[in-house]
DNA sequence: GTGGTAAGTTAGTGTTGACTAACCGAAGAT
DNA sequence: ATCTTCGGTTAGTCAACACTAACTTACCAC
């Protein structure tokens, strides 16, 4: 059974804070995804029962080592794209978004030729 | 208001559909697109009445100037984004799939510079 | 005309994933 | 000591979008 989108998306967001500030609490992801308390509270509950979080008795969010498998590898995605995106003469802004939706659908195909594409191009240089 | 995911789907389906088959019923469109009667049939109901499409008697559904506009632009990048992934590399299966989910919720921008691209490769050889 | 099949519709259900309203506990400020 | 604020939770709602069940109509065969 493949992870929810969403889900994905709160694991790569815990990712990206906890190297951006160190640690991480429900309420600093209602503030970087621009959603509820109650939206992210229910998530990071699905997240904690399904074993990709553990939460201590602070509220500081961790990521389990599945948790965090996954959200390195779409994380990866997200760089990937959005270096691409932004090569091809994309500003930041835009490139960031597109990557955040396009990382959640694309195929492991897909991905690994732009990954050699893109790998092709800076050796050219 | 931007136009729903599936409702681009549902038109693209039928852009291509009467290219194909010239006439195009609801039944065709579940056929194409392995969904039931009933969902596609609410489905055209709903493009019916955003002014998307026309039902004749007979059931056959032509695209509106509006729809038609819609499917064209929805198609356009699909092509493109198939034809640039299989130019990567990506089998022509995979390669539909993956341009059928980022069709919808790619940027114009990012679309526009992948088209620049594609466009300076091919001139390029 | 009775029966079968094809095509479309309506009504109701389930899932995903957001929302608001409202409550609770802890920590600071006065 | 009370009051506010912050952070988290629960419960209930809503929209999108698929589904099944069941009804209708039409047409075809015999």
């Amino acid at each position: 059974m493949d992870l929810q989108e969403s889900a994905e998306n709160y694991l790569e967001t815990i990712f990206i804070l906890r190297n951006r500030i160190g640690a991480v609490r429900s309420v600093d992801i209602v503030n970087e995804l621009d959603f509820t308390r109650p939206s992210v509270s229910v998530a990071m509950k699905k997240l904690r029962e399904s074993g990709h979080i553990n939460v201590d008795s602070d509220g500081y969010i961790t990521l389990t080592e599945i948790g965090q498998k996954v959200a390195e590898e779409i994380y990866e995605r997200h760089s990937l794209l959005s270096g691409f995106l932004i090569a091809l003469g994309v500003d930041k802004t835009t490139a960031a978004e597109d990557a955040c939706r396009i990382e959640h659908i694309i195929s492991k195909q897909s991905f690994e030729k732009i990954q050699d594409f893109v790998q092709k191009e800076f050796e050219k240089k």
